[in-house]
DNA sequence: ACCGTACTAAACATAC
DNA sequence: GGTATGTTTAGTACGG
């Protein structure tokens, strides 16, 4: 049930916004306007009740959960999780993080008033990779804030929840539902003592029920090495214990003189007195229970998301060693950065296992693909000034146009895409631009090109008349498109020069992007958005000095940002050039190496912010360079 | 209101 | 002649 209506609404979303408009022509027309639905409650409701009662149902459904959660503990069957409706949500989300991603986005976009409220903390949290931790911390303080307030009214808001559409609410519910929320719930919940013994059983016997319902394949262990950010005090944990904690002097619960335990940052002068605290306040009982639940769910869903990520890095990895002429299925654009430097170097460097790419990344190296290179831009730049935000091709079709960068947000949502009929938020120069950089060749032909399409995109499964047309001429049209002879024939290859001319995006300062983007990605989106950018940047520029930016230095930057912060850092990403004068001046202190067009500084410039970002919390070593390309490259698609 | 970009549609050209 | 591939033009929509 959920499930469905999840995907209905996201689907129908993204088809207001993009297929409606620009095929409605073709196959949407009737669609309409599902959206009224949505535009009904907003109607109603501002959108800072909905967020309120949104984030309250979701508190709501969780506590149920808990409550549900801590009466069955007895029997914590497997089936537990999936069984209860709260649940159901959470496992869904589990289940296809994917999803959930779109989803979310989608879902929470389509109400474009709601967008600063609602996406930010939610579902992107879920799907941050560890190394936004930080980030997340902040975040879920922010959260918790706004929770507090909210608190107040949660009461009374609850009532009218339930009354507001149920069905919608949990949906929203459980799609936003995030750490931070949990985080609250166990505040609420929390009250009770509980013992760690309680915790391991709980642990044993949820983890066993989690780890059987979605993320069985995942060893626990990596639980562990979460870090669970969304604790209040910004710390993290896992439920995760080691028999010998108790005993030690150094508990997983305890740390810096207070008590780690979800929702409780009581203070403890000694790890005596933290051991009677857990006893007193942590014992085994009901909300201890479901508080630890709550944790596994938490954990669960990092680890999916860890393992979705190292699934993809190894496929990448694997993609770049071989240069088997077909692009695999989707390779990820991943923070790697430059993968371009990957490519390079010989495949099999990197061994699927392998970490640290960023590392790598920091290789400044140099023009990965030389192919598509090339032609040498002419000197027009058709488009040069379109600041193709990242929203893509769409973009204008999306309204809300997502400024996720197409490498990050295919990599996320790749099946979703490759199933769904949903239109992807980016221009069709921008996934003709991905589908050729994805290419071990960095070239295809046509026809690989609407395979490409066809294949990632269950969109472009139909219709194919009007969008080969589009492909086609998106290719005759921008001069970064060069058509080379190839003994195969002629081949599409991407001269980055000519794409970045023309993105330099004048977002600059466009509130609406930046608006657009915050809400839009939401701050896990950002990251990721950040992280696609970097790795895509990285990958298709060429010359551009190689941007050593990690992703995850990017990526901690951007973690460092809080929602306020938040915003100004899209705002400088966004900004390509012009950016925004809250960035840092540091920005600019590397040279932009660029080139041709005040545009195209502004592009540099961009870069150069994020990076500024960046260097605050990493001092990278050539990062500057890394930076302005990764920065600029991805994030307007 | 103007301009630029993106998308769609369509006409036309060329090669196989 | 049909199809695939490219090129070009026109119209529309959207956003700055």
């Amino acid at each position: 049930m959920m499930v469905e209506s999840a995907s209905e609404t996201i689907r129908t979303t993204p088809s207001n916004q993009n297929g409606v408009s620009s095929l409605s022509s073709q196959s949407d027309g009737g669609g309409g306007r599902e959206g009224g639905s949505n535009g009904d409650a907003n109607g109603e409701i501002s959108p800072v009740d909905l967020l309120h009662l949104q984030q309250q149902q979701a508190l709501q459904a969780a506590r149920q959960f808990l409550l549900q959660q801590a009466s069955g503990l007895s029997s914590p069957g497997s089936n537990e999780v999936k069984q209860s409706p709260v649940q159901v949500p959470v496992s869904m989300a589990m289940m296809s993080p994917q999803m959930i991603t779109p989803q979310q986005m989608q879902q929470i976009l389509s109400p474009p008033q709601l967008q600063p409220h609602l996406s930010p903390p939610l579902s992107p949290l879920l799907t941050l990779p560890p190394p936004f931790c930080k980030q997340q911390e902040q975040l879920h303080l922010q959260l918790l804030t706004q929770q507090q307030q909210q608190q107040q009214q949660q009461q009374q808001q609850q009532q009218q929840q339930q009354q507001v559409g149920k069905q919608t609410a949990k949906e929203v519910n459980f799609i936003t539902m995030c750490p931070s929320d949990l985080q609250q719930l166990w505040k609420e919940v929390s009250g009770v003592p509980s013992t760690e013994e309680a915790l391991k059983q709980a642990e044993g016997l949820d983890l066993s029920t989690n780890s059987s319902n979605s993320t069985s394949a995942f060893p626990k262990a990596a639980s562990a090495h979460i870090p669970l950010h969304s604790l209040p005090n910004g710390q993290s944990h896992t439920p995760k214990r080691d028999s010998h904690e108790e005993q030690s002097s150094s508990h997983p619960l305890y740390g810096h003189g207070e008590c780690k335990w979800p929702g409780c940052e009581a203070l403890c002068e000694d790890m005596g007195q933290f051991i009677k605290h857990l006893n007193n306040e942590h014992a085994l009982d009901d909300r201890s229970t479901a508080q630890c639940r709550v944790q596994m769910q938490v954990v669960q869903q990092l680890e999916i998301q860890l393992a979705k990520e190292s699934e993809r890095l190894q496929a990448m990895m694997t993609h770049l060693h071989m240069r088997p002429s077909e692009p695999k299925p989707f390779s990820q654009p991943l923070n790697l950065a430059s993968s371009g430097s990957l490519l390079k170097r010989d495949p099999d460097a990197y061994p699927e296992g392998l970490p640290h790419p960023p590392t790598s990344a920091a290789t400044p190296v140099t023009p990965l693909r030389q192919g598509p290179s090339v032609i040498s831009s002419s000197s027009l730049h058709t488009h040069s000034h379109s600041h193709t935000h990242p929203v893509g091709p769409i973009r204008r079709r999306n309204s809300d146009k997502y400024c996720t960068p197409i490498a990050s947000e295919l990599a996320q949502n790749c099946e979703f895409y490759k199933n769904a009929d949903v239109r992807p938020p980016f221009t069709y120069a921008s996934l003709i631009r991905h589908a050729i950089l994805e290419s071990p060749d960095r070239q295809l032909t046509l026809n690989e090109i609407y395979n490409w399409f066809t294949r990632k995109f269950a969109y472009f499964r139909r219709n194919t008349a009007t969008w080969k047309n589009a492909v086609r001429h998106n290719l005759s049209l921008h001069k970064c498109f060069v058509r080379v002879e190839n003994v195969k024939g002629a081949v599409w290859t991407v001269d980055e020069v000519e794409y970045q001319k023309r993105r330099p995006p004048k977002m600059t300062g466009s509130p609406t992007l930046v608006k657009n983007m915050i809400s839009g990605l939401g701050f896990g989106s950002l990251n990721a958005s950040y992280q696609a950018a970097l790795a895509e940047s990285s990958l298709s520029l060429l010359n551009s000095p190689p941007l050593v930016t990690t992703p995850s230095a990017a990526s901690l930057s951007m973690l460092h940002v809080g929602h306020d912060d938040v915003s100004s850092t899209v705002e400088q990403v966004n900004s390509n050039g012009s950016c925004s004068p809250t960035l840092s001046p540091q920005q600019y202190s590397h040279p932009v190496h660029v080139k041709e067009e005040p545009t195209e500084i502004e592009e540099d410039s961009r870069p150069v912010s994020l990076l500024a970002g960046i260097t605050h919390s990493l001092p990278l070593p050539s990062d500057e360079r890394d930076l302005e390309e990764d920065l600029p490259t991805e994030e307007l698609e």
